[in-house]
DNA sequence: TCTCCTTAGTTCTACTATGTCACTAAGGTA
DNA sequence: TACCTTAGTGACATAGTAGAACTAAGGAGA
């Protein structure tokens, strides 16, 4: 069993899985019971399963589906870490995704009853994390924020139905800067993936705010 | 046996090493001889020895010291692909890099008695590539360019010391287009990176070409 | 030695994208 | 009806970019 481990390493997916909460960007750790680290916090992860995944992306979404009640329409690679002594069950390869919680959906995660879970904060998660996992938060979040300065809109984190300014907030949220509204409508203006949903709007004590959704085949 | 191939999937490293012919940017592929598809094209790669490398990092690095006398100095993940059919030997999971081999190192290049290799054209390679490797080789060349059209100088390419037009040729053979002059100088100008060489120039039939080279801690 | 050719390297101009900010619009509330 | 809040637009200055014309500096050849 010790030769197995040497001649074959495990193969895990971790998954770092965004959401918003009051307008903050969070992040989803879980403190295993058991398993390797007991009382470590981490990631959530898991070993691949090469007779049920038909690939480690799949992995990823059987892990996450453990963790939550919805299907996750974004998932997405960030890179893959290995090593000898990242895990202490042995010799390990890492493969690293995000995933994006519409905000509307966080009361649909729950942990397992042997397991504490947290929302925090991805720059500061507040807890010593396990494995290389600090490591491997801090690239899934640069991941992140490249794809969101570079023009791509975190229309995931969002309900299916949302006005400009929660986008601003959203993409504000991820990147941890404040953005002008004139700057951030006129390139929005002009983004085929959102679309004005005709008739409604969000009412307040202010002017109404223009309903929008994702287009069809949206991909971020 | 068959069994631990479920349990334990085959971990591989593969490499797009890429270099310039006669200012045109290549890619290194090989033909094996025996090995899992016999005679058919394939990028660099093999399989991870958990007892000798450090990380998959070192996988990579030890299939291309096999195959050229040089350090590479840049390598960078692309991405991990996985699944049960990829390859005919069972499940596995393959991480994907790209690294730069200086266009003066080409004849370091050699392939094993038991092996062709040829440079090809990423974009039309001219062989049917085994396993998923077409797909891959796609990757790596998108992932080159995207960093190369974001800023970065691909300076590993080139050879220590070099010309700015030089630098030129270098990203127009990347990214496919012709660069403006004036432009392109105007970036590379203020780039910390590039430190001109006192006195030495390149000498032709024409004006005289400053030479540079990488300044230290230069890391692409 | 003079002219011409080639490539190195600079500069100028028009244009386009972007940051900044003020302005108007449209509700609700008191 | 005045005023507050947020939605949404427009106007301006600035910075970055593309495109081209320009000068510079050698060698080649008549």
């Amino acid at each position: 069993m010790a030769e197995s481990k040497r001649l074959y390493p495990i193969v895990t997916a971790d998954v770092a899985l965004f959401t918003l909460q009051e307008q903050r960007l969070r992040v989803l750790l879980i403190q295993r019971a058991n398993n390797p680290t007991p009382g470590g916090w981490a990631l959530p992860g898991g070993v691949l399963k090469p007779d049920i995944d038909a690939n480690l992306d799949a992995t990823a979404k059987r892990i996450l589906a453990a963790k939550t009640r919805v299907a996750l329409p974004h998932l997405e690679q960030v890179a893959t870490h290995s090593g000898p002594d990242r895990d202490p069950r042995g010799w390990s390869v890492s493969t690293l995704y995000y995933a994006l919680l519409p905000s509307d959906q966080v009361p649909a995660v729950a942990g397992d009853k042997t397991e504490s879970i947290e929302w925090c904060d991805p720059e500061r998660p507040g807890h010593r994390l396990a494995f290389d996992h600090r490591l491997m938060l801090g690239k899934a979040l640069h991941t992140l924020r490249e794809k969101v300065s570079r023009g791509a809109w975190p229309l995931h984190l969002l309900p299916a139905k949302f006005t400009l300014t929660e986008v601003q907030r959203a993409c504000e949220a991820i990147l941890g800067v404040e953005l002008d509204k004139g700057a951030f409508r006129r390139q929005i203006r002009e983004a085929p993936q959102l679309v004005a949903v005709d008739g409604e709007f969000l009412r307040g004590a202010q002017r109404p705010a223009q309903i929008y959704r994702a287009a069809g085949g949206f991909e971020f």
